[in-house]
DNA sequence: GAAAGTAGTTCATTCATTGAACTAGCTCAC
DNA sequence: GTGAGCTAGTTCAATGAATGAACTACTTTC
């Protein structure tokens, strides 16, 4: 999304918002983000987007405080920042509607306070302690939607079938 | 967005969702069904979006069963079903995030449980009564960061500055 | 029956996405 | 250091979607 420039609806936070993480891919993105994605390579090797429109997108959410490039000693990474963490409702949103509507198995991923191991309700709620739980303690792991992929798994998909904290970054080589 | 055809990947709701409302408009067009929008010139005057792009995105969202098209008597209607109703989650979590990251005076949109006049908080809970606050039970009005339109306010533009229930039809002329 | 309004189409132009190939810089082994 | 191999990011031709303005077809209203 995002042509002429923008929407133009000054009024309303959900047009700002768009014009932010509307486009192409950008969700995607930062889902992935969530799950622990920090490299280039891996980012357009799981979502099989077009590398331009990656360097693109990346490119606008540094640009808007959503995602910050930390380089260090030629390792190039992209990070949430607190704004960018601030999606995770908006993404938690859309997993439930999906599930909700597309997912007749029940839902692809099932997201649980890592502390206690209790589920989170719609709100991001632990059925356990009742705690908000903040999203670096929120685990995610496959539900009984969630279908095995076919092929060769690689070590990102790998990770991502795997219960795992939220944006606790996905390791490419066994630590050594 | 959905280009090729969709996003690959079979195993995220969000991607799945994002096929349905992730294109351009989509979201935009739910919102001002939300807001009791219904009629197509409504919504192409209210977006300023093409003609042509609005009658393809409530082409699709009518085939997905998002919205309904409801023709009685020459005058066509177009609403949210239950499955759209159910996005208002989505719709309230880009909102709070660009209210939160956008609007340094507050937000743009209060929202209210227009039984008691409880304001919701960030799940839709209202903080009179405690309820969760069904999607036709709540009032939306102009918040503290909400900015008056300068130039002629048209009578939907009007009816959106006013507090008014979700799905409530807008009048484009005075009942008489 | 003429005027005005509405839903929706058509079409040339512009712009974004795609996908594949390419560049440039770094690391590590020898 | 030289070469192999990896990684971030660019380039570019082809495709496809968005734009905006003009137009069609149908209704209602007076």
């Amino acid at each position: 999304m995002a042509l002429p420039s923008t929407y133009a609806d000054r009024n309303c936070s959900l047009a700002r918002s768009l014009e932010v993480v509307g486009e192409r891919w950008t969700l995607m993105i930062v889902r992935d983000a969530f799950f622990g994605v920090r490299r280039f390579g891996d980012f357009a090797a799981q979502l099989g987007i077009p590398r331009a429109v990656l360097t693109s997108r990346l490119k606008s959410l540094v640009q808007e405080g959503v995602m910050i490039r930390e380089e260090d000693g030629g390792v190039v990474e992209y990070r949430l920042t607190e704004k960018g963490v601030a999606l995770w409702p908006i993404v938690r949103a859309l997993m439930g509607w999906g599930d909700a509507f597309y997912s007749p198995a029940g839902e692809k991923r099932t997201t649980r306070h890592d502390e206690d191991g209790g589920r989170l309700d719609p709100d991001g709620r632990c059925e356990e302690c009742g705690a908000l739980v903040p999203v670096p303690e929120i685990r995610i792991e496959p539900g009984p939607g969630y279908e095995p992929q076919p092929g060769g798994p690689d070590p990102v998909s790998a990770a991502f079938a795997t219960p795992r904290r939220l944006l606790e970054p996905v390791m490419r080589q066994p630590a050594g």
